[in-house]
DNA sequence: TGCTGGCACTCGGTCCGCGCGAGTGCCAGG
DNA sequence: CCTGGCACTCGCGCGGACCGAGTGCCAGCA
């Protein structure tokens, strides 16, 4: 119908402009500022109607109108057309990233990149080891009865426990550990890593047997909550722009929850690779978060994502620039990681 | 004299009671609250001298005064009892730091309770790279033109890098080529590094040269800045407090300048161990900072701090808690990395 | 000489009342 | 079904008045 069509093009530009001024919007700036070919006051029949739905709010009486959460989930599901990056901002991100020197490096240079282009808050989470693959393991002797256990992955991250040996060790039977280890894990993924330990353990020399298990033990405990997973967050002073503005009141939880990690690895945890996924206030279950969006993505070729990564900000935010800008670095993180 | 012995029992009122209520104080409520044994009005001589000597200032007529830097500066250079932690506190910090499973786990638990403690924003710099020694060097082929190079120091620290090699090399070369490096390195502080470069060239079997010098070269890289010092930060939403009151529009700036790193390690750079170092207001150099205070530490065993911590918050802090949690933590600190 | 109580003065914060303007809903007409 | 007109509502900003905390100064007292 007609007037549906004209209801969603109401609809959105009152999510464009008030995402741009920050303003509630009436019907006059409206029919001013975009052209919607009728006048006010059809414009306001339409948003008594996208009131009614619940799409949009007034925040009292004789102001214009906001967009509710809902509003801005229906603007973002329709958003077809992906804004794409403009060759500036193609420039900074090759630029940003190209001459990243580890892992650390490469994420860090990331979540600085992503808060500059969107000025939100960003977030990049380590490759999950337990969706990585095992480079190398080596063992250092610390004593005769103390091995430093350091598992390398394909994806650059680089994991240290002290592991404390039953019996005492010496060189030689180190050597012939991490050759039996490496043998064994090299190559095999983290999370498959727990299927080969009870076989590893049994075919292993018998005088190798209580390292081997102990050396696995410590292993598997890595791949547990909550040191499996890192988070590098950055941009938080972008925050400080409209915070009263955009977070009356909540500002303070909100970066306590960001700290928190925890609440981030979660919204985290659902990302796929190549689909974005935003989730909008009130959509969000931790209460510090229910005045923001997070527009995330999972990162890494394949079909499974090693890692997440996206911008947390004001609901008020512009997602089609967001979306594009998580999607671009996500795709570049990845393309790093996979030739390293 | 009486009188100035007097005057700085003001002085030391006044920037207690600021500290706590945040308020400008009058010569009556000092009065009221501090038993200085003289009238409000003696108390106003004393604080017409202070105000004169530049160690406080009203914010406008009629209104109380406030300590300036200058006076906050005072203060803490006589701070002669410094406060002992509770024993709660003193226990916090041992179950909060207890079970830390790496150095990342540790220095994460300590920023994070740096930051309990004192309700600022901690800061803990990873040990420098330079004061520590060698524990393990250890490469991985990656193809036969690059290697992996692994570099764990006796503190805990692992940095990696990838080297391209100039020729090809096999199994064998490697395993010659990581002997013949941790025969040099192991043990020796990596500050002293660049000095046994050169022997080590020299003395290598020939068909090594090329490729001692290539990983060796690599190993002074990651001892270059900015790579070489590493922070972490916790505890921001500590700022949000009362942002508006004690960083009247700096609050950005802030943030930006402690997401810098920079900044941060700059003032680190000149702590010392054992002796806390504090940074008042325009002391800092960084124009953010300004309005800001750093009280810092050194920590680990020896004469020569491995790294530093500390916490930044308004002039208007805690000094003596903050400098005794600082110092405490430090302490812990040095003890973890030590024993490990 | 130094402390004290009293007093006049200053001045920022708060409250109140008012007018403005943006924005709305409704209605009659095209 | 759209449009222009109109009466109505309210939040915001502005200016004035009041209030109270705090000060500096001064005369008196130990």
């Amino acid at each position: 119908m007609a007037h549906d069509d004209r209801r969603l093009r109401v609809l959105r530009a009152i999510v464009q402009d008030y995402v741009s001024t920050n303003d509630p919007v009436g019907s006059k700036a409206l029919a001013a500022r975009y052209d919607l070919g009728v006048s006010p006051a059809t414009i306001r029949n339409d948003m008594a109607v996208l009131e009614e739905e619940g799409y949009i709010t007034q925040p009292h009486t004789s102001a214009g109108r906001v967009p509710t959460d809902k509003g801005y989930r229906f603007f973002v599901d329709r958003l077809s057309a992906i804004k794409p990056l403009s060759a500036a901002e193609r420039k900074a991100i090759e630029k940003f990233l190209d001459g990243a020197v580890d892992l650390h490096d490469v994420l860090g240079r990331s979540v600085r990149l992503l808060a500059q282009l969107t000025r939100q808050v960003a977030v990049v989470q380590y490759p999950t080891l337990s969706r990585s693959a095992v480079r190398h393991l080596e063992l250092v002797p610390l004593s005769t009865s103390r091995l430093l256990l350091v598992l390398i992955t394909d994806t650059g991250r680089v994991e240290q426990r002290v592991v404390e040996v039953p019996v005492d060790t010496e060189a030689d039977t180190v050597a012939e550990l991490r050759t039996t280890l490496n043998a064994a894990f090299t190559g095999a993924k983290l999370g498959e890593a727990s299927d080969k330990v009870a076989d590893l353990v049994e075919s292993a020399a018998p005088h190798l047997r209580p390292l081997v298990a102990a050396v696995s033990a410590t292993l598997l405990e890595t791949l547990v909550e909550p040191s499996e997973d890192r988070l590098v967050i950055g941009g938080t002073a972008n925050l400080a722009q409209g915070s009263a503005l955009d977070f009356p009141g909540t500002f303070r939880p909100l970066l306590e929850a960001l700290e928190e990690q925890v609440v981030v690895l979660r919204l985290m945890a659902e990302v796929g690779p190549s689909t974005v996924t935003v989730s909008i206030g009130e959509e969000n279950e931790h209460e510090a978060l229910t005045a923001a969006s997070f527009v995330s993505v999972g990162y890494g070729s394949g079909d499974q994502a090693l890692g997440g990564l996206g911008v947390v900000g004001p609901t008020r935010m512009d997602y089609a620039g967001n979306i594009a800008a998580v999607r671009a670095v996500a795709r570049y993180v990845g393309h790093l990681l996979a030739e390293s």
